[in-house]
DNA sequence: AATGAATGAGGATTCATTCAT
DNA sequence: GATGAATGAATCCTCATTCAT
C-alpha cells in the first residue's frame, strides 16, 4: 500500500545495463547545458529529462547535487591538469586553456573561488580541493627552477578569481573578450584561448 | 500538540495602517539580513516574518523577487552616488566607498555585473541601469576636465567586476583584504575603505 | 527560475482565513478515516485530498507526520481523561470508554503501547506521555482511598496493551466483541462500551 | 567524485548458478535482520544487498513483499509445530517455545493475529493459515483425550494475540519479561521460554 | 492598509519492479 | 541463473502568490 503499487503495463523499454555508460555521458552533457542555461540551481529533473533518462538513473550515477556538479567541474580541472603536465607547457599556455574553460562555463570555474557563495556546496569541500588542484597545475607549468612564493601563488589564484568575476554574467559571446581584457588589465600574458588537446 | 504554524521570531504587534513607511524599512533591513544569512534564494516568507509583517505587506511594497533585491542594491548605489557628488570627491575615494560596499555584501554588488549569472533577474534589466549609475558616479568623481574614454570607462567597470569576483565566496572577514589585494593587482589606487558619511 | 514561476490563471477560489478552523477539522476527520483504512503509513497527500484541501494547508496545521497522528490520538486521550474526571467515575466505566476507543481505532490506541513498533514516531516521545496520561486517568477513576501500587499500575497498562493486541487486525465489526473477550480472560470488569458523553 | 552507486556492505563475490539454495537462505537471514532493524517497511533492495545478491535473485525467490515476510513467519511456525509434535509435548512447553518466538520477533508473530492491521498483507491471506497452523499445533500439544472446545480454542488464540500486544513496541530486552507478565495476568502456565531443539 | 490562511505547482528523492546481458 | 542498471510513479515538502477578512 505504502509504496509504488502501480507497476503499469508497457514500459518504454529497458535498454539494459549497456546503456549505463551512455546514460552517464548523456547526463554529463545535459548537465553542462542545463547548468549553463539555468545556473547551478537548475532542477535535476530537467537534467534527467534533457538526458533522456529517468530520474532514478540520475540518482544512481550522481547521488546528490554536489556529485553532479563535481563531475562537471572535475572534467574542467582534469583538462587543465593535462595541459600543465604536457611537454613544453608554459604558464601562459595553461592560462589560455583555463581561460577557455572560464569562457565556456564561467559559472562553474567561478564556483572554484566561490564555494558556498549561494548557500550550497558547503559540505564536501570539494571545490576547495579542486581549487588546489588548479593551483598546483599552474605551479607545475612554470619553467624549471622558477618557483612561486606563497604570496605569488595566492595572487595568481586571486587573479583567476578576478577573471571569473569579469566574465560572470556576460553572454557566451562576450565572455572570451572580457576574459582577455581582464588578463590585460592585470598585465598577465595569456596564450591562445582554446581547449587542451594533447 | 505541535499544531499551530510557526511561532515567528520577533512579532512587535500589529502597528496599524499608519506604519506603511516603517514596514518598508523593516522589510529592507530584514531582507538584508536574510539574504546575508541564506543567500538570494531565501524564502520571501522568511523576510516578511523577520520584518514582523504579513506576507501581503511584502508584496504590497515589492511586487516580485527582483523588486526586493533591487531595493537593497539601490541603497548601495545611492551611497556611491552621494560619495561621488560630494565636495572634493576623488576617484580613489569613491572606489574606497564602493569597495566598502563590495566587502559588506559581495554577492549583491557582484550582481551589478552579473545579471542573470545564476538564472535570476533577467526581466527588468534593473541591474543594467544600476551599473550605469555606478559608472556615471565614477566618472563624476574624476577631476574637472578629466574625461574617461569609452574604453577606459569600460575597463573601469570591468575592474569593479573583477574585484567583485575576488571577494565572492570569501568570508566576511577576508573580503576587505581580498578586495584591496585585487585593486593592488590592478594597479589602481583606492582610498580608505569606509561607508560614505556626508 | 528555481522556484514556482507558474502562478497560473484561475485558481479554485481561496476560501479565506475563515476556512482555517473548518479545514483543520476536515483534516482530522480525513486523517481518522485514512489511518483506519491505510494505517499510519498512509500518504499525507491522501489525507489532504480526502479533506478537500491543498497539501500546504495540511502542512500548515500539522508540520509533520507526528503532529498529525498526535492530534488524532490526543482526542482519544482527552475523552478518556474526561471520563475519569467525571462525577462518579469508576474504573470499570473508564475502561468501557477506553475500550470503545480501542474498538473504534485499534491501531491508534495500540500505538500508545507500541511506539516505534513500525519504525516511526521515535522522536517526540509523545506516545510515552499519552500513555502516562491514560495511566493517570485510570488511577484517578479508582474509589477514594484506593491506591494502585506501582506493580498494579504497570499490570493495568499491560492489560490495556493486551486488549489492544486482541483487537489489532480484527475487522471493525469484530473488535468490540474481541475486546470484551480479552477483558473477560483477564478477569477485569468493564462497564458499557461507549464514548464518553458528559 | 562520488559517482558510483553504493559500495554495498558484504559482497562475497558471484558464486555462480549453483548457489540458488544458498541465496535463498541468505535472503531469509538478511530479511530477518533487516526487518528487525528497519521494520517491515524496509526497502527490499536493502535485503538483497545485505544478502549479497542482486535484486533479481530476490524476486526470483520471493515474487512479492508478502512472500518474503511469509517465508520468515513460516520458519517460526514450523518450529512451533515441531515442538508440538515432539515426544512428551505439553501445552505449557509449546507456549514457552511460542513465547520465545514472540520475544524474538514480536512484530512478526504479532502479524499472525493482525493481518492488514497496518495496511499490508491483505492479498494472500497467508497469515490466516499460519494462524490456523499454530492453533492446530497448540491443540496437538494437549494430553491425549483432552480436547479443546471451539470457544476454548478461540480463547487460546486470543490469549496469544494478547501476549503479542503486550510485547509489541517493547525493546528486545523487555520483551520476555513482558510476555511472562502477560501470561501471568491471564493465569496461564508457561514452560521455559526457549527455542525448540529436538 | 495589514494580516495570514489557502492554494497548488514544482522539485527532490526513494523504491518496486522489469529486463538486457 | 545471476547481476545490477533502467524506469518512472509516488510521496514528501516547500514556497510564491493570491485574496478573504
Amino acid at each position: 500500500m505504502t509504496q509504488h503499487p502501480t507497476p503499469d503495463e508497457r514500459r518504454p523499454a529497458n535498454r539494459g545495463p549497456k546503456a549505463a555508460a551512455g546514460n552517464r555521458a548523456a547526463l554529463v552533457t545535459a548537465a553542462r547545458e542545463v547548468y549553463a542555461e539555468h545556473g547551478l540551481d537548475a532542477p535535476l529533473s530537467l537534467i534527467a529529462r534533457r538526458a533522456g533518462v529517468g530520474q532514478g538513473v540520475l540518482y544512481r550515477h550522481f547521488p546528490d547535487r554536489e556529485a553532479m556538479a563535481a563531475a562537471i567541474l572535475e572534467e574542467n580541472v582534469v583538462e587543465i591538469e593535462r595541459a600543465a603536465a604536457a611537454e613544453g607547457a608554459t604558464l601562459a599556455g595553461v592560462l589560455g586553456v583555463l581561460t577557455w574553460h572560464q569562457a565556456q562555463s564561467a559559472a562553474f570555474i567561478g564556483l572554484l573561488h566561490a564555494p558556498g557563495a549561494f548557500g550550497r556546496f558547503h559540505s564536501h569541500g570539494f571545490s576547495r580541493s579542486l581549487g588546489e588542484r588548479v593551483e598546483r597545475a599552474l605551479r607545475e607549468s612554470l619553467p624549471e627552477g622558477h618557483r612561486l612564493g606563497a604570496q605569488d601563488a595566492r595572487d595568481l589564484m586571486l587573479a583567476v578569481a578576478m577573471v571569473s568575476g569579469a566574465v560572470t554574467g556576460a553572454t557566451a559571446e562576450e565572455r572570451e573578450q572580457r576574459a582577455l581584457d581582464a588578463w590585460r588589465l592585470l598585465g598577465i600574458e595569456v596564450g591562445p584561448v582554446r581547449p587542451f588537446e594533447g
